[in-house]
Parts: C-alpha cells; sequence; structure tokens
DNA sequence: TATTTATGCAACCATATAATTGCACTTGTA
DNA sequence: TACAAGTGCAATTATATGGTTGCATAAATA
C-alpha cells in the first residue's frame, strides 16, 4: 500500500466510493463511517489515510475523535480531466440533434 | 488481472488514462497505441483488454489490423457519478457568491 | 487514578496488478 | 507457398492492495 496516490487511484476501491459519498454531506469520524461497512474499524482507517494522502479528505480533531471532511474541491480533478470527452460527447450529440432534425424537416417537407 | 471490472477501475491506472485520451479522437491499432507509450506491445495489449472488458472500448478489426476505438458514453459513467458532488460544490459556489454579494452591499450602504 | 473510548500503526497474509518473455494464430504480400 | 506483419494469450515475476489481528497512545469518564 504505497506509492501511486492520486485522485483516480483513490476512487478505485468501491468501499472508498462510499465512503467519499457517506461523508460529502457531513463530516463523520471513523468509528461512525465504520459502522456502515462490512470491515473493521481498522480497515476504514486504512482507507481514510489514503483518501488523506491524496487530499480528498482532511481531518478535525475534536477532544479524542476525528472527524472526517470531504475535500470537495478535489473531486473537481476528475472533473476537469472529463473535460476533454464530455466536449467530444457534446458535439457527438449535436450532430444527432442536427440528423433528428433534418429528418423531422423532410418528413414535414413531404 | 481479474475479477472486479468497472470504470473506475479502469482509469486508476495511468497508462489506460493515456491510452483513453489517445483514441478518444481517433481509433488506433495497438501497435500505434504501445509506440507512444514506455512499455512492451504485449502490456499495451493487456491494458486494451482490460478496457474492452468494462466496455471502455470497442474492436473494429481491418483486415489484419484491430481498431481500438473509445466508448465515449461509458465515460460518462463517471460524470454520473460526479453529479452528486457537483451539486454540492455548485451550492458551496452559490453560497460563496452570495457571500460575496452581501459584502458588496454592505460596502455599499456605507 | 483506573478504566473505557477513539483512534492509528505495524506485522502479516492472500490475492490482484502490471510488466516481461515466449509462443501461436491469422492476414497480407513477395 | 514461404515469409513478414499484426495481434492475442500463457506463464512467470515483482510489487501493490485490501484485509485481519494485535498492539500503543491519547482523551474522556467513573
Amino acid at each position: 500500500m504505497d506509492i501511486r496516490r492520486d485522485v483516480f487511484q483513490a476512487i478505485a476501491d468501491p468501499t472508498r466510493r462510499a465512503i467519499i459519498t457517506l461523508i460529502a454531506l457531513q463530516a463523520m469520524t471513523p468509528n461512525a463511517i465504520a459502522e456502515h461497512f462490512d470491515t473493521t474499524r481498522q480497515a476504514v482507517s486504512k482507507h481514510l489515510r489514503i483518501l488523506t494522502e491524496c487530499e480528498l479528505v482532511k481531518q478535525e480533531t475534536k477532544g479524542r475523535e476525528i472527524y472526517y471532511q470531504l475535500e470537495i474541491d478535489k473531486m473537481k480533478e476528475i472533473d476537469q480531466w472529463l473535460e476533454q470527452f464530455r466536449k467530444i460527447w457534446e458535439t457527438r450529440f449535436n450532430q444527432l440533434d442536427d440528423l433528428l432534425s433534418t429528418i423531422k424537416k423532410q418528413k414535414n417537407e413531404k
């Protein structure tokens, strides 16, 4: 469990994706998070470490509890990578749209 | 190299992300793709197999050549997952926007 | 102060991953 | 038909991954 540590690697694991979704709206403690999963608290702790290492998550200590919160801005990195493809699929959609309206026009002209 | 095969797992590897970007605009053969990387043709072939298995890529055979093309629609799955977070960061942005305009208003009212 | 609670870290383990090398198969061409 | 080109698959290997159990530490509480 070392070396490469980026957002894409982090979201590859389904448990980590679930954790991200879970804490997206409100910060939670490792114990509280672990209750939602079928693994040990320590396993969740490891996931949180990975999420912390790639800065998808930040901690806030309150007494002996540590609240983990999603760094929503980091999620934008994925969004930014998708940008290049979004351009492509929007273009294709418009082309399909053009095609459909052409067909419609031809129909009306009959 | 088995079992779990989803889009998130597929894009976790940087080489596969590069392949995806490379063939996004035009289909390419494994040989042509491999020329862009510092690995063997066989390694690229394996990546293409993984991308095919999770339907991120489709093949088109032309004689003895096989052209690999990106299934752009599959990329939308990532976009859809991001949707839930996009709502959050847009809300936060609006809140910031509101705050800024409130400050501006207060300034003008002075 | 002794004990419980909340947490992280280390060691270990089974399995997945990414890469390499060597081979087999199919299609095009001399 | 022989050979070259384009490709995939199998076996092997080193390393990464995700999980477990057992500790250690710090804060809250009886």
